[in-house]
DNA sequence: GTTAGCACTCGAAGAAAGTGAGTGCTAAAT
DNA sequence: ATTTAGCACTCACTTTCTTCGAGTGCTAAC
């Protein structure tokens, strides 16, 4: 268990090392207002709470710096929710004052937002799919060789995709063909609309056209794009200004595991409702072994649920984000309030 | 005036360097096949070189490096057309090869192929508005609050904005808005249409609709989203590999340019049609002195061009980027032959 | 005109020396 | 029994000095 004094030096060098980047001595925790004792007194506890494996030297004769194991009793422990400043609480509030409608729109600027009041690197994971249903199918011809099928979804979101029509459909047709989808697929789940384009509107559609055979399988390929989650990034390059990836094989591998989507999206999804932090090791990728992920989850209406993250490098100034994600993912939630 | 020899000599300077990115010695010239003369004669050659502007030595004792007016000697005059690699022309044709029917999924993967061969950033551009024209509009509603605006172009080009209804319009009298709209609006220039809508359509509205004012200012606001012409970039992440820009301080001030998309954009639009290179200083922005910018045209079926970009170190491999780019752009254009 | 030869230049890489912020330990002070 | 002053020691960093070699320009011979 740690002393009283333990834990403020713990606090002392943690949070001068997130502000400097810099190994910490026992003279320049001396200096500080809250600490009362002398720099001998500081390096015997620092000797005690570098062999608990809080803290690290750098070298035999370095200052401290906090180990993960440190970082993780700190976010556990000693994080003090910070009061944002005036000028956070005005950005953010700002930018969800003019209404926005959109799924996309709000995760954009919400991304944008995280990555430009931080520094670090923001993602977005959108909720799961699976209860997106479709609002309205529409098909518009561009001219006779193609047209464009347009997809709309209960949540807002509008799909689109170009694709060729056999010459001889005619509007009449087209316009019989759409309606005939809409009043069958209309309210069917994305995640369902493969295989009850199969089940139940080929024949259907034979009926009604000539062509179906044709027209069924360019329709289908124009509508079963992927409707995977999608990743939303913002500040990529904030990476570079952070001193511990001065070396660019670090940035360009990191770089290369966040292009994995996929594996990111699991990563996110994988964290527990409400505020995460995942630091260093407790990461799964190498690329992010000097990384600490923050995910926090923000909710839609339906009660699905959406990740927001911030990655940095361990070193982060983790009571500032804890408000900051907090803040922003209220402020989604309550956005999406109400939606679908 | 340049003899033969210097001429070898200049462009046996310039391949080497864009190689290695390292000054050449007289020694290295001499040991090539095609140089038959000895090294002490290449240096009295290398110094009329310099004298006439086209190498500089980085220190006194150095090999040469290509300067400014070398390269631009060397595109105009020395540059002789390259073969591209079997990987690279199939690579190409694979990615056209599937029938690509959305400027934007067409722009997408040509940046995407041109960056990953090149291993520079690819920068494209779309044809001016002018022309895009109104091809239908949609309004798709979501709930009692809030809709979907569609509008697709005769490009092809989908645009949607949600926005929020007043309660009391009921769907047959947004059906009758709609088929107003439509039948108004159709085949006009999106950069006219917010004129369109004020002076013809807002009283048109009036004596069908009872909130025709609310209606319209919503719609408005919708519709009017800036349709200004997007950039498509590509291996952004590219810069940190050449060892030029080993300095992190350029990479973020390179960044910054870029992200002035306008600005960029009116850059890649000052080009002529067909090939054309910027080099170094020959760029306007601080950030890009360093840099070689090569664009190149790619034509719409109604001819309007766009614009595609490389942007590069001034060691750039120019020879292969023009095949590539040659490559590509004639790819472009051969898809969008007979679109609109 | 070309080239061999040579003195010279200068950056890069390495070794040596000095600096200072930091440590751990001991012994005195509280 | 803590706490602290004092001191020897460590080690990254910086600066200075050396060495090395790839390169040059010039001169004289071919």
């Amino acid at each position: 268990m740690l002393t009283e004094r333990q834990l403020l030096i713990l606090q002392v060098i943690i949070d001068d090392f997130i502000l400097t980047a810099q190994p910490v001595g026992s003279r320049s925790i001396a200096k500080k207002d809250a600490v009362t004792f002398s720099s001998a007194t500081i390096r015997n506890e620092m000797a005690d709470l570098e062999e608990m494996g809080y803290i690290e030297k750098t070298h035999s004769s370095s200052g401290r710096v906090p180990s993960e194991k440190g970082y993780r009793f700190y976010v556990d422990h000693l994080l003090a929710p910070l009061r944002l400043s005036n000028k956070e609480i005005m950005t953010i509030r700002e930018a969800f004052d003019d209404k926005m409608l959109e799924f996309e729109r709000v995760v954009q600027k919400s991304a944008g937002i995280l990555s430009d009041l931080t520094n670090y690197t923001s993602i977005i994971l959108g909720p799961e799919v699976f209860e997106t249903k479709l609002k309205q199918l529409q098909i518009v011809p561009l001219n006779d060789q193609s047209a464009i099928a347009i997809l709309v979804t209960n949540t807002g979101h509008v799909e689109h995709r170009a694709f060729n029509v056999p010459v001889e459909i005619n509007p009449s047709n087209l316009e019989k063909m759409v309606n005939i989808l809409n009043s069958r697929l209309q309210g069917v789940p994305l995640v369902k609309l493969h295989e009850k384009l199969h089940t139940e509107i080929s024949d259907l559609l034979k009926t009604h056209t000539d062509q179906h055979e044709q027209a069924f399988s360019y329709l289908q390929a124009a509508l079963l794009d992927d409707h995977s989650t999608k990743l939303y990034i913002g500040g990529k390059t904030n990476i570079l200004m952070q001193p511990e990836f001065r070396d660019l094989d670090k940035v360009r591998s990191l770089y290369a595991t966040i292009e994995q989507e996929n594996d990111i999206a699991d990563l996110l999804r994988s964290g527990e409702e409400g505020i995460n932090v995942r630091i260093g090791q407790e990461n799964p990728f190498d690329a992010m072994q000097n990384c600490s992920l923050i995910t926090a989850s923000y909710k839609l209406s339906n009660n699905q649920i959406g990740t927001i993250a911030l990655l940095g490098p361990t070193r982060m100034e983790y009571n500032r984000m804890f408000s900051l994600m907090n803040v922003l993912s209220k402020h989604m939630t309550e956005t999406f309030k109400g939606w679908y």
